[in-house]
DNA sequence: GCCTGGCAGTCGGTACAATCGAGTGCTAAT
DNA sequence: ATTAGCACTCGATTGTACCGACTGCCAGGC
């Protein structure tokens, strides 16, 4: 394909792009000229542009304006000629300040952790924990709850705790449950939530009937346990975009919390850490692009964070942004 | 006060109230006595109309425009020409079809419940989870995490189930663990997490000293955990608004829950169902009135839902939805 | 052959005036 | 006390003119 352009095509790319998400206009021939960067007149610039155009890096509003980038351009522009850009110190600060008092619970640090990254990016930013497969159980335990109901509890070595209600017999009572805890857990102990055995049967009924709910509970927790997500900064897409009808629908989808996982994780799959209007497939978001990162490292737990907003977006701000926050945030995490 | 309007007046405010409600347009005086109900010239309807302005129930956004209500327009109109108003038979379908199916675990029950009330009224919903206090503790367990961390788990009578780490020293091994939650279990079981008796020293310093993080780190998530808060619906507050300043400040402030639980806690302690603007403190909120009810009986565990949207909202069908669902919900979680 | 200055042309945005019309307040008549 | 009528207000709409920021193209210059 015409991925390529020569030095002066790409710079003069690079000053609309830059141009663009600085100030939302179209930007002019003039304007572009008058740059230092590129260093001839706007009659050449006009004449780059509508090779730029006609190649699908940028685009017109209507005749008689400046131009504007393309999805495909902002593509370049990722692509080819930004460096991760470096933090402010401003915003170090912020992130060593949120480690250095980063505490407690996993959830909560998560969920403070998307806070952390919209307010570096000033976007919309997402956190997935990690999932359920990657950790090993601690502890199990069955307690009862009401006259039939009991709460299967299991607390992973990552921190996090997953529980499931089981309809009991009436034949059951609360002296079977602590029987069934001890008979469950030397088998489930030490595996993960996805590989779990069945457990042999103990010769009583009652307790084996038990047993093979809890862990069949257990087995469900695995699989539709959602993945949790913590969005932060949602608000902050309502000043990015000035058509309240973009946040309303970009809102929308932020809401459904699978939406959310399964870009991210699509994003990563095709090893992106970029996806920029259409690229992913969402229409509703085809205003926005995502960067996304996985975190945590080999050994440990892996999820994955993301910033959601405009295509025009500051890329060079967020993909640092991104970039460090994951990276600190697995080394938490293998710490503990 | 002046809180008293004749019959005239009152279904003169009344047509104001509903007609503004349906085409967010301001009222006039022609508008007004076309309908049937008031059967007076447009002019007797002038000038009831400054009359009614002059007491504040109506403002004019300028010369020459029709009649807005005010917040104490809106007050009149919900406290006396509004009864609780019947739910259409779509929506009684949809919460009846939801509470058959309402399946699982609490807090997903909250989530989808928040998202129930949101589809009813199409403005936000928020559903705050019953507090930890009126639980009692079910089961309680020490779980070693890693090297020099541990997790207290409590599975509390609701359903529900609290955690913290707490830090250990490098001399107690996996093996003391076992013996904290025994010697803790007995003493804490049965009571609420925020009347926690202190344990009494069994004589192993270690194990005491296990014993007391681990009841200090329960008392902690009575007094920290935040009330569980599920929002619903916050994309519907952008169709609810043109301004896209306004969505921006009110999905703001939407994010902080603390802010939503005290605000819902301050208006039922205001024996209130219906908060209009100013009513409540927050400013960002002030273009936006709430509806709520408690929900949970007085055995069960006890908490509120609420629909936050436009003070012209539509709060016959608000005040029916937040009823029945609050009822329902209730009832729902009595029998577990 | 590539750049560039110059120029005609396009088109959105703004400023201004005229007009329209919904709605008001007031008054006089019933 | 009610109402018909009327003068008046003022936001919204429409039309016009104009400005200015662009573009595309062409002809002349390096």
């Amino acid at each position: 394909m015409d991925s390529e352009l020569d030095d002066r095509k790409a710079a003069i790319l690079r000053a609309v792009v830059e141009q663009y998400i600085e100030t939302a206009q179209p930007v002019g021939s003039q304007n572009v000229a008058d740059r230092t960067e590129v260093s001839v007149s706007s009659a050449t610039v006009r004449n780059e542009m509508v090779a730029l155009e006609k190649d699908g890096f940028l685009a017109q509003p209507h005749t008689s304006a400046g131009r504007v980038p393309t999805d495909k351009g902002y593509r370049f522009f990722v692509d080819q000629l930004v460096r991760p850009g470096p933090l402010g110190p401003a915003e170090r600060q912020k992130v060593r300040e949120f480690f250095a008092r980063a505490h407690g619970e996993l959830e909560q640090m998560l969920q403070d952790t998307s806070r952390l990254l919209s307010g570096l990016t000033s976007y919309a930013a997402v956190v997935v924990g990690p999932p359920a497969e990657t950790a090993t159980i601690r502890s199990v335990q069955v307690v009862g709850l009401g006259a039939r109901v009991a709460m299967v509890v299991a607390v992973l070595s990552n921190g996090a705790v997953v529980k499931h209600t089981i309809e009991l017999d009436d034949s059951v009572g609360e002296e079977h449950l602590g029987a069934v805890t001890a008979h469950l857990a030397p088998h489930v102990v030490g595996r993960s939530l996805v590989d779990l055995a069945d457990v042999p049967p103990s010769g009583n009924a009652v307790l084996d009937t038990v047993t093979n709910q809890a862990t069949g509970a257990l087995r469900v927790t695995a699989r539709e346990e959602p993945d949790h997500v913590f969005v932060g900064g949602a608000a902050r897409m309502a000043a990015a975009f000035d058509a309240v009808e973009t946040v309303r629908s970009v809102l929308d989808t932020l809401e459904q919390q699978y939406v959310v996982v399964s870009l991210l994780r699509d994003v990563l799959d095709r090893g992106l850490s970029v996806a920029i209007g259409h690229e992913h497939g969402l229409e509703p978001l085809s205003e926005c692009a995502v960067v996304v990162a996985p975190y945590g490292g080999e050994g440990g737990s892996r999820g994955s964070i993301g910033v959601l907003g405009p295509t025009r977006m500051n890329y060079p701000q967020a993909l640092a942004a991104v970039a460090v926050v994951s990276q600190r945030l697995g080394h938490r995490l293998e710490e503990g």
